[in-house]
DNA sequence: TATACTTTTTAAAATAATTTAAAAAGTGCT
DNA sequence: AGCACTTTTTAAATTATTTTAAAAAGTATA
């Protein structure tokens, strides 16, 4: 009888190769021993059966370095398969990604209303599985399928605090329950965060704050190099931390937050406001238009050099530069970057914030922080949810069966 | 010839054991076994041979959970030695522990002035080096140096931006040079944190804020269960976030500053302003009184229930929960702790903070966080720069040499 | 008090992983 | 073109670690 354990420990081994070849595209032997501090034999050996069970193939010589040109080996794309669902409070995109990260077809969008709506989550589940269905890709070859949400997300026990109430019972267990694959959650900005840190301008950077711009104002944190939720998931608050001392009354109820002072929303509300008081503008307006519209409406006429606009939002750079202090102060991350919707006026804030960080910061610390503006776009959210998954490959359990089912399929092939 | 392989792998698991037994006091072999996640048989051995090195001991048995009684194993205290040293700006402390954190002799204080003191390096290396030589202890069996100071301080590189300055050169490696030992240097107040996280009320707690209340407010982070000091180690400088609008002007030059509005000595000087307005008070006071001794004044005060104390001391207490509200807003700790020399009067602190927490906290989050007050006193910091010591024993080669020096010994005995 | 069931520890066997050595495939200089 | 030097890969030998099995020392219950 073939010892259980044996397949497990190999497992392991096979699992952080197939994990760092999604990271690092493309990696010789030699590359992999180094990485993961394993012996090149055992590297080797673990090599040629992925190569066998088909995860693995070989990607042609790289250019030598000074001896024998290193074989360089990379995920068979085809393998394994990634589910990625972005839900915003109105809408919801789904799309499938292959090993190389690659959509195998377009994004769907569906309007689905998170507030107020009890059907959300029979709603989410079954567009899941209609696409999934739609794309031909059998359940098994799904690594698992990872979900960005707003909310207060708790991602170790799958809860959303705030949406898609699921009555007491684990929605990532729930979900994984209805369309036969592993389910991770987490929150948006979490999302974006390590999007920006595997694949962005945040590349590498092991402590990094990604500020998601949006109609809130949502914080994902890299500390030493990993995600940080806080003890029960709900770090990067960031939008209610009270930051004037007779602000405008925000929705959670206080004053003063500086989502009330200083969110795409707000903006929005302003402009509004000031068009109506007669401020000269290229913006045009109808009452009936939703401030979401009127939002992107700004940040374009910003982008067209509208002063209004660019005065508005300067006004909310300044007001999130003083957030940002607070934020170098405590962290002194080595990053940090624009990113979200905000992030296409992030040169038009990125002055504002500066002099709000020079009046507000210590210089050493000030200056031991970049400021970076997001290249990912709408993208961000969708890459953060495949990386999510990739992320937690070594280290769950989940994946093992995809491995373990390879190799009881293998020997009944072989009896 | 023996493989200088086989002693460095070995090495690793008895310096993993020796680190763990530090902490935890008493482990068996089984114990051992599950946490270091290796094999009973691999652990057996390694204890064995620990025992012949003389690093550890038989304790005695265990009461039995039903089977045969585990044999404790414990560190033989007189194995090694640390030397902990906590700086403040005017004064240093010297000790000495062995393996169980017992002193093996009085703190030696000193009167150390490092500001504007060129001879301040050369003094603190002389203190160090007579207080070795006075314990008799050998070089050889001294762990490692810990020195815990104030400023800006770069753990890995050794480097203190603020005080003692070393000329370019890592102070580390220089006081290792003259001193003969390992010598690891930290931040006072991270200190405090790891000895609170380690030994103190917030021991296993793993996402941890600790508040150093003194003549200054110092922060620091245990993240993840580790220390977190940021991208250049400059992290937790909570003192200096822009909190108020119109504050005080701080000694950083800038205006609001949480330390300007309520640090001890702000307290102090309240008080001393109030006493001359003609505030009852049991507080006498005459201006040739340094700060420090009014402020230690008006914590006996406020303890022994003087109104006038225990008003000044809310006012601040209110203010250091408004700068908590954003700390927990953005870290969602399992806990903050309230420790340093404010710890005395931490009880009356209590309330105007969690007022304070009610009226600028999300209530989940609130929630949360528990607030505990320090039990660890004075000691904290000379506690945490062990810690901080015996943190790093498995993870370093300079300890080694230990290990290897008793190897080495034992093959020339045996010749 | 004997029996069934635990848990810890020791010893022997099996297996996994690493080290060492050697071969293969290049580079660069004379 | 050939030689010295690199780096990567493969193969064999060695070493380390784990698994398995068994013994030792207790507890709880009928």
């Amino acid at each position: 009888m073939e010892s259980k354990t044996r397949i497990v420990k190999s497992a392991e081994l096979k699992n952080s190769i197939i994990k760092r070849l999604y990271f690092d595209k493309a990696l010789s032997c030699a590359d992999l021993s180094e990485v993961l501090e394993k012996s090149v034999p055992s590297v080797s050996k673990a090599i040629s059966e992925l190569i066998e069970e088909g995860f693995l193939m070989e990607q042609g010589y790289a250019p030598s370095s000074g001896g024998r040109r290193p074989l360089m080996y990379c995920l068979q794309p085809s393998a394994m398969y990634i589910v990625t669902v972005a839900m915003d409070q109105l809408s919801t995109r789904i799309q499938m990604v292959d090993l190389h990260n690659q959509p195998i077809a377009e994004t769907v969008m569906t309007e689905l209303k998170l507030f107020h709506n009890p059907n959300a989550l029979t709603l989410l589940i079954d567009y899941i599985n209609d696409y999934i269905d739609a794309s031909g890709v059998p359940r098994d070859k799904i690594v698992g399928i990872g979900i960005g949400m707003p909310g207060f997300i708790d991602s170790a026990k799958g809860f959303n605090y705030t949406y898609l109430d699921s009555d007491g019972q684990s929605l990532t267990e729930l979900i994984a329950e209805k369309t036969g694959a592993p389910v991770y959650i987490a929150n948006d900005s979490s999302l974006i965060a390590i999007a920006e840190q595997k694949f962005g301008v945040a590349k590498n950077h092991n402590d990094v704050m990604v500020i998601n711009l949006g109609w809130g104002i949502g914080l994902g944190m890299i500390v030493n190099g990993e995600l940080y939720r806080g003890h029960s998931g709900f770090a990067g608050e960031f939008s209610h931390i009270p930051l004037f001392d007779d602000g405008a009354l925000c929705t959670c109820g206080k004053r003063g937050c500086l989502e009330a002072e200083a969110s795409m929303l707000v903006v929005a509300e302003k402009a509004i406001q000031g068009i109506k008081d007669g401020h000269i503008s290229s913006l045009k307006h109808t009452d009936k238009d939703p401030y979401k519209v009127v939002g992107n409406a700004i940040m374009e006429a910003a982008n067209n050099g509208d002063q209004f606009a660019i005065e508005l939002l300067s006004d909310a750079g300044y007001k999130i530069g003083k957030a940002l202090a607070i934020l170098i102060h405590i962290m002194n991350p080595e990053s940090i970057v624009l990113s979200g919707r905000g992030a296409i006026v992030g040169k038009i804030l990125l002055a504002p914030i500066q002099q709000a960080l020079t009046k507000y910061c210590i210089p050493r610390l000030a200056k031991s922080t970049e400021l970076l503006i997001s290249e990912l776009g709408f993208n961000a959210e969708l890459i953060g949810t495949a990386v999510l998954i990739m992320e937690n490959f070594d280290k769950d359990n989940k994946n093992q069966s995809i491995i373990n089912k390879q190799l009881s399929m293998e020997k009944t092939s072989k009896n």
